[in-house]
This record gives C-alpha cells, structure tokens and sequence, in this order.
DNA sequence: TTAGTGATATCC
DNA sequence: GATATCACTAAA
C-alpha cells in the first residue's frame, strides 16, 4: 500500500526508523516498475542540526527541504552521487530522512540512486501522489541505531546524535 | 589511501 | 569573477 502524505508530516525522528523496511518503488522512463527494500535511513532535523543542509540557512538548494513533508530532495554531492532524501515534518519545517540503504547490493546512498536512475531530474517530486517514485508500506524489523556518517564537519552534539537507523539482519 | 567529479556557497 | 567544500564510490 502507498504511504500517504499525513505520514511524511510527522517529525523526522519518528519518520526515519518506520522508514526502515518500506519499499520505494520507481517507475523508468521505458515504463519498468523496479522496487527495492529500504535497510537504513538518516534523520536530518531542521536549522539546528549542524549536520542538516538547511542549518545554513535557506537557500535555492534547500529549499526543499522546507516544503511539506513527502515531497522529495535530491541533490549531488562530489560531484558525481545523487543522494536521494524524503522531505517530512509541516511547511517551513526543513527535516529530511536519507535514504541509506536498500537490499544487497544496494548498500550505499548512491548506489541504489544510480541502479534506479533517480538524479536531480527526481528533485521535488510529492510521492503520495507521483507515479515516477513512490513509497509503500513494508516490513517493520527490528532497528538500531547509530551515529550518522560523512558529517564530520558538524560540530557537537549533531555528529554524535544516534539518528541512522539500520535494520538488523 | 586516493582519484574522480561538478554544483553550491562564500569570498573577493 | 575565484576558490573551498562536500550526507560518496571504486580501485588499489
């Protein structure tokens, strides 16, 4: 079943671990319908979170981040990976979960991007109601959590904030 | 461990 | 205009 909007509204805190087990779906533009498990998530939460792009204010490239949340953001980072997040929390609200991880091999943030063509063209796409890209309700697993990766030019707390979510095997 | 790669923000 | 900085990956 299709994860609706009222879902990505909540706080990123309580978005990203359910997020762990859902399937997103993504249709190519030859009309192929792949899917694929989600097996880790990152919560990123609003200015304050030094970690979070929106910490440096609003800008065209975070944006996004500030629309409602189900809405998607994508970006590039060094200059060849598409990271891929799921907007969540109310309007004005920048919180973001990253998409992680999916099954093996998929097990890297711009690994499963790159497999499911998603890039910038996918950037701000509403996933309740696109049949481009799309979540649905899956498994819930067991989680843990973890410090965040890749984030350490954050300063403390941020870097150390327990908000990646993985599920156990 | 290192190269590869380009958008973005920040500083002239 | 220029530069520094990245929510990474693959190869070695």
């Amino acid at each position: 079943m299709k994860i609706d909007g009222d879902f990505f509204r909540q706080d990123v805190l309580k978005v990203a671990p359910q997020l762990v087990g859902a399937v997103i779906c993504r249709r190519l533009p030859d009309g192929t319908v792949i899917r694929g498990c989600v097996t880790e998530t990152e919560a990123y939460r609003g200015q304050e979170d030094l970690a979070c792009h929106a910490s440096k204010g609003r800008t065209p490239r975070t944006e996004m981040l500030y629309r409602e949340g189900g809405h998607s953001y994508v970006y590039l980072v060094y200059g060849l990976h598409w990271l891929f997040n799921v907007v969540t929390g109310p309007k004005d609200v920048p919180q973001g979960v990253l998409i992680r991880a999916m099954d093996k091999p998929l097990d890297g943030p711009a690994k499963w991007t790159k497999a499911f063509q998603v890039t910038g063209g996918q950037n701000g796409l509403y996933l309740p109601a696109s049949d481009e890209i799309w979540m649905e309700e899956g498994a819930h697993p067991a989680v843990r959590t973890a410090p965040r990766v890749g984030i350490d030019y954050a300063a403390e707390p941020w870097k150390s904030m327990p908000w990646r979510f993985i599920a156990q095997k």
